[in-house]
RNA sequence: GGAGAGUUGGCAGAGUGGUCGAAUGCGGCAGUCUUGAAAACUGUUGAGGGUCACACCUCCAGGGGUUCGAAUCCCUUACUCUCCGCCA
């Protein structure tokens, strides 16, 4: 969420960049500014209010301790009057509050300068592109009739032991996933991030702490009898370790890495677009998290696209960046590349990873903050990205792998999986 | 699941009704010494609101209550730990 004193200072800027994301937020500004004028005004008769009860207690204080009782008795009269006042305030001061914050969860992060206009995926920017389009066999086939071919997945039996989107791997298939989760692990840590296991479910405050919460519940696993919430991405548990932190500036930068499987309620569309492998329920993931000094968040941005570009070329996939437009970045991010790779065999692009910088917006939720060279405390900015989603990279490997004797596993990957083809 | 103890500043940890925003240690920052660093020593150092700056207000897990006055007493919720039980 936004900080009020930088919607203050810049109104303007802030609606006409948030114009991009095609909202006016001309309203929602005016009342936010509005509504902490109104707060302050508020806070100030509380506050004199509660000075007054203050000083009364201590001169009734010092009235009994001399033995003149009846004095203080006399005074103790007048702060009968001073309390009713003060809870007066306190509950319009309460209420202002909340319905500032709640405007605030409404208002989403606003969006660099070189965030391109435009309304939807249509209008993203590629801004790269790389690798080459295999020229398939005749017959070849989308992952899902591959998978069922060499039977790797199998669809129908998650059907039934859970539902639609829960599918189970098999054999080489299981360990196909499990190479590209040792891998993608390996290759951060290379990259300096420290390797992190962090718990599958969360509380109520880590679900707000990243934003999930009030308003996106919908889209997670709910335990109800312990109140906990099913993860929809890692980047929710690795984001909550730095939920009310302070850091010295010497800490940072911080980068980690994990691994953890997603579940995720979203039903989304129906059809070809959700076959197969391209939109689960739950599904694996390895993420980068990056906690950065405001300073050299764009350049630890940077670093982090070319770290997925690194292992993209290791697995020789054709893949684009795109540069997303206002319509569809998403609420808490300024800036975010999303790469995709080509699945040959569907003729389409497939989203595998999304890097991001949310600049200050989380770290305002989270109260994520550190001492800098003033002895200020100062927002962090956090960056976070998919290194890599799992299921869409299998998609195009299987499909861009194939040929007629079978699906080659990628050099990269040999290692792990011990195997070099699945037929 | 049963019984008990606890939750205090960046961290550790004292504090049982007014003199407590809170001892002490560590850490951080600044300085002395040093070619430089370490060590040692000296000073300084919680957060938020508010103000041009002060004043002032709030915060001792969250919420509520008692009281003129609460870190301190009471109720409640959450969490942590110990012992017992169960169990991978």
């Amino acid at each position: 969420m936004l900080q009020v004193a930088f919607i203050r200072e810049n109104k303007e800027d802030i609606i006409a960049r948030l114009a991009k994301r095609n909202i006016d937020a001309t309203e929602m500004i005016k009342n936010a500014i509005a509504f902490d004028e109104e707060r302050k005004a508020l806070q100030t008769s509380l506050d004199n209010s509660k000075a007054e009860s203050n000083a009364l207690s201590k001169e009734i204080g010092n009235l009994f301790k001399s033995g003149e009782v009846q004095k203080a008795n006399l005074l103790k009269e007048k702060t009968t009057q001073l309390k009713e006042a003060t809870k007066g305030f306190e509950q319009e001061l309460n209420d202002k509050v909340e319905a500032l914050s709640e405007l605030l969860y409404k208002i989403p992060n606003v969006p660099n300068t070189i965030v391109p206009a435009g309304n939807t995926d249509e209008d993203n920017e590629e801004t790269f592109r790389e690798g080459d389009i295999p020229t398939l066999h005749d017959g070849a086939l989308p992952h899902w009739e591959l998978a069922k071919k060499y039977n790797i997945i199998d669809f129908e039996l998650g059907n039934k032991i859970t539902g639609a989107g829960f599918p189970v791997y098999i054999g080489k298939g299981a360990r196909l996933q499990r190479a590209l989760i040792a891998y993608f692990l390996d290759k951060n840590t290379e990259a300096g991030y420290t390797e992190y296991q962090v718990p599958h479910l969360v509380n109520e405050a880590s679900g707000f702490g990243t934003g999930q919460l009030p308003d996106k519940e919908g889209q997670m696993y709910h335990v109800t009898l312990d109140n906990l919430y099913l993860i929809p991405t890692a980047e929710v548990p690795a984001t909550n370790i730095f939920r009310d932190t302070l850091l010295n500036e010497s800490d940072l930068p911080i980068s980690i890495t994990g691994y953890t499987p997603c579940f995720r309620r979203e039903a989304g569309s129906y059809g070809a677009h959700v076959r197969g492998l391209n939109r689960l329920h739950q599904f694996d993931k390895v993420e980068i998290l990056r906690v950065e000094h405001p300073d050299n968040s764009y350049k630890a941005l940077d670093g982090m696209v070319n770290h997925v570009k690194d292992i993209l070329k290791d697995l020789k996939l054709p893949y684009r960046i795109l540069k997303l437009c206002g319509g569809d970045l998403g609420f808490t991010s300024a800036l975010t590349y999303d790469f995709e790779v080509f699945s040959t065999a569907q003729d389409r692009w497939l989203e595998v990873s999304s890097v991001s910088n949310f600049e200050t917006f989380q770290a305002n939720r989270l109260k994520l903050r550190f001492k800098n060279s003033d002895g200020k405390n100062e927002l962090c900015h956090t960056l976070n990205g998919s290194s890599l989603a799992l299921p869409r990279i299998l998609a195009g490997i299987l499909e861009n792998y194939q040929t007629e004797d079978g699906i080659k596993i990628p050099e990269a990957l040999i290692p792990y999986t011990g195997f070099d083809m699945i037929s």
